[in-house]
DNA sequence: TATTAATCGTTACTAATTTCACGATTTGCT
DNA sequence: AGCAAATCGTGAAATTAGTAACGATTAATA
């Protein structure tokens, strides 16, 4: 059996968050057109995508909202709450701290911790911050799987290198700096510079 | 010729932010495998990016450093300062108008927004936020090219509008929802949700 | 100056991804 | 019931991206 591409999982969770809005609007049949217009995909891209999950749709009508939102949820995610912990408590780190879009049913962020004498045992949002020396400890009690890094670049390579040690799996790299971990673990680096360079580059470049 | 690719301009946008960092270490030389190592790409791939511009290094010794910094800036950035534009001053808006990265030679905040009342006229990092009544008239008055959306879902396409009206080409869009604009105009989402999921499903589908 | 070892640059190959084209299916209509 | 229209699902073609292999080049060394 073949399996699931990367490309094919990341288009699927917009997929979902588009089926989402479409229920909360009492949206019960979408076809693959319809979809493809607010997700900005195309129309065979994503048949081609839901195909992986077998025959979903029916021709002429199209998805059944529900019935696909929970086909891929079902596959993608299997019902798994993730749990993060975020190291960092600055600008960034706070505004992820109230990032609206965690308190769901989906994610949940359940550690937070920083270097800073000053930050510690404060509470932001309901999570406690904890002194980066009691994290291994803490993420694994907690059982967090996915780490952000939200420290100053200096610090980045230290945070893997405990993250690594904690067991987590997947690390969203937010310092503009480049980390090395084992090939097992999951790095996205979100460098808010070169996401802007990179649209303005591509603006320039485009035919 | 051949025109580059969106890869290629991403990836060197990565290589240029490690060269700036070698440069300051005062390593004058770098190699395809350690300038890969750092990265997290591999020697070939870099070398074929990198042969997109020419011949650039020499065999036996590798690149030099700054030489090969400026042809990649050179050609991808043009001496280019971009100009942002930000609209929505909650706790994200706020923390990228902190970001110390965009105080930068390359990136320039030059304007911000928001609705609140109570947020107007207050100032952070320099920068006057103002009401997005102004905000066409502002946008062109300061030639912004990029804007950033840290709003509400609800409010992003409304904002998107705004971003086209006032001519920006490219946009970064931080509201987990989709937004419609012309061809011409591009758009990066980022979703702090879809990129935790993502990374977290791609733990669980690793090979 | 010839030799050696390292590293670049490039062509050919392989793999992944997207797009195309079209048959299959289903519903609604007459 | 039969037909038409819309939409799915999919194998094949086309495109794009990445990898491997290797010749060409250069600097260091004996």
């Amino acid at each position: 059996m073949k399996s699931i591409s990367r490309k094919t999982i990341d288009r699927a969770l917009l997929y979902i968050r588009a089926l989402e809005n479409l229920l909360k609007e009492k949206r019960d049949k979408i076809s693959s057109l319809e979809l493809a217009d607010i997700t900005g995909s195309s129309d065979v891209q994503i048949r081609k995508d839901i195909s992986f999950f077998g025959k979903v749709g029916t021709p002429r009508i199209g998805y059944e909202t529900k019935k696909l939102k929970d086909i891929l949820e079902n596959f993608i995610l299997q019902n798994n709450v993730v749990h993060i912990a975020l190291f960092g408590v600055g600008n960034l780190g706070k505004a992820i701290l109230k990032y609206p879009g965690f308190q769901t049913d989906k994610i949940k962020l359940v550690a937070a911790f920083d270097k800073a004498k000053s930050k510690l045992l404060k509470e932001i949002n309901g999570i406690k911050i904890y002194p980066v020396e009691r994290s291994v400890e803490l993420i694994k009690k907690v059982h967090a799987e996915i780490g952000i890094i939200a420290v100053p670049p200096r610090s980045s390579q230290e945070v893997a290198d405990i993250m690594v040690k904690a067991g987590l799996k997947g690390i969203i790299n937010f310092a503009p700096s480049c980390i090395s971990v084992p090939k097992n673990t999951f790095v996205k680096n979100i460098d808010f510079s070169i996401e802007i360079l990179s649209i303005f580059s591509h603006t320039q470049f485009q035919k």
